[in-house]
DNA sequence: ATCGACTTGTTTGTACACAAACAGAATTCT
DNA sequence: AGAATTCTGTTTGTGTACAAACAAGTCGAT
């Protein structure tokens, strides 16, 4: 499906393209310097590490790749950081006996510990994360973000 | 099992904190679907080869570090790009002369082709990621997220 | 002229991210 | 029931990201 007239139109403007000014180039920039502000707020948990915890906290135990969906995590990324978060005794696996593909996920108590501590300065990073805009400009920006999703 | 102490406590926080509203989570979502769009379009280069070329072709012959910095990627990173374009003859490296410490990348014929022809592409991307808001959103997207940064 | 601070690039180690291919279990359809 | 399909978890391979520590080159201040 080639239309000649865009073609066109991007080699009349070839050189007009700006990198900076592109949306994928922009939610990249963003989304780092919200990493640095949430490594600076929670030392212990990775972003993701972060996620997994507290939608366990939310929902109870969840399947290894339900915790993944609910995370936007694919099959293999969950496991490598269940797999961390084993290792650190913040999570235990259990086989399920009702499905036996399944492996159930579950806080334990220092896991459980851990994310309610963590929770405590997760409001402020997405306040420090959003700080540049006024209330309003921050929740119109959510919602055209999700709006995106 | 503990599920109204985490209650609770989010009670005293002052309002519940759900994952899916965070400002961190929705970047990170917007930003693996505009990853999903881009690999759709661009198969030879990721996003961050197509960013480097990109800046090379607009700025001309950089540094290593010069041109991490313009495409924001760290030094350990941004080595890693180049060494993967390196391999696949899309650009050289030369010392600098007057700098000795310097590592002076440029586009090859290959690399100019390519890059070129990706940015044929590379307008279609941004706006399929932006297709589910209006223009006028979209507009308003951009200015808040580089407003963020 | 040289000392100290900074810059450039490299290496190592950890942590995502996702595609692809696979095995085993559960479900659906006939 | 049996076959086809779907789902769950695992493994492998490639490509970012970034912290930390390092060597070597450059430059400003003394």
């Amino acid at each position: 499906m080639t239309r000649p007239q865009a073609l066109r139109q991007a080699e009349e403007e070839g050189g007009d393209y700006r990198l900076d000014a592109q949306i994928g180039f922009l939610l990249r920039k963003a989304n780092q310097r919200h990493l640095t502000i949430f490594a600076a707020q929670i030392s212990e948990l990775t972003p993701r590490q972060f996620a997994a915890l507290a939608k366990l906290l939310e929902l109870g135990p969840l399947s290894q790749n339900r915790l993944g969906r609910a995370t936007a995590m694919d099959a293999a990324t969950i496991k490598g950081v269940i797999g961390r978060l084993l290792a650190r005794d913040l999570v235990i696996t259990a086989a399920d006996p009702s499905d036996r593909r399944r492996l159930t996920v579950s806080l334990t108590r220092s896991g459980r510990q851990l994310i309610e501590e963590s929770l405590l300065h997760a409001r402020r990073i997405s306040e420090t994360t959003l700080e540049p805009l006024t209330p309003g400009e921050a929740r119109q920006l959510l919602a055209l973000i999700e709006k995106l999703t």
